[in-house]
DNA sequence: TATCTGACGATAG
DNA sequence: CCTATCGCCAGAT
């Protein structure tokens, strides 16, 4: 096989990461990875992005790339985003995670 | 190349 | 339990 004319179309290509960087495109692959109910923290996408440290860095990435579902990403303690908790509040809980005062409800 | 910013995380009070 | 501060990382200017 020489030179692949059409490589793997890959989920991250949904969020149009042609012009993203290796960290961007990671975190994007992580966050379409998840599914409905899912819930995860900035923390845990790095470090299954493989940049294990760069939870603010991921919250760049939900700020610049569009198309991600940004509402199944909380605080390492739970708590919802302080840009739009009611907004992810409501998107959580209509993917069927119970919310309580601007709180995941943990098992 | 240097500096500032920010959808964070952990710890201290 | 909540607020304040420091530390860390990648992107933008």
């Amino acid at each position: 096989m020489t030179q692949t004319p059409e490589p793997a179309r890959s989920p991250a290509d949904l969020a149009g990461a042609e012009h993203l960087t290796p960290f961007e495109r990671s975190v994007v692959a992580v966050l379409l990875a998840t599914e409905p109910g899912d819930v995860v923290s900035y923390g845990e996408v790095a470090a299954e992005a493989g940049y294990p440290g760069a939870a603010r860095a991921v919250g760049g990435v939900l700020g610049r790339v569009d198309g991600l579902p940004w509402w199944r990403v909380v605080t390492a303690t739970g708590r919802l985003i302080p840009h739009d908790p009611d907004r992810q509040a409501a998107l959580l809980r209509a993917e069927g995670v119970p919310v309580a005062r601007g709180r995941v409800v943990l098992d």
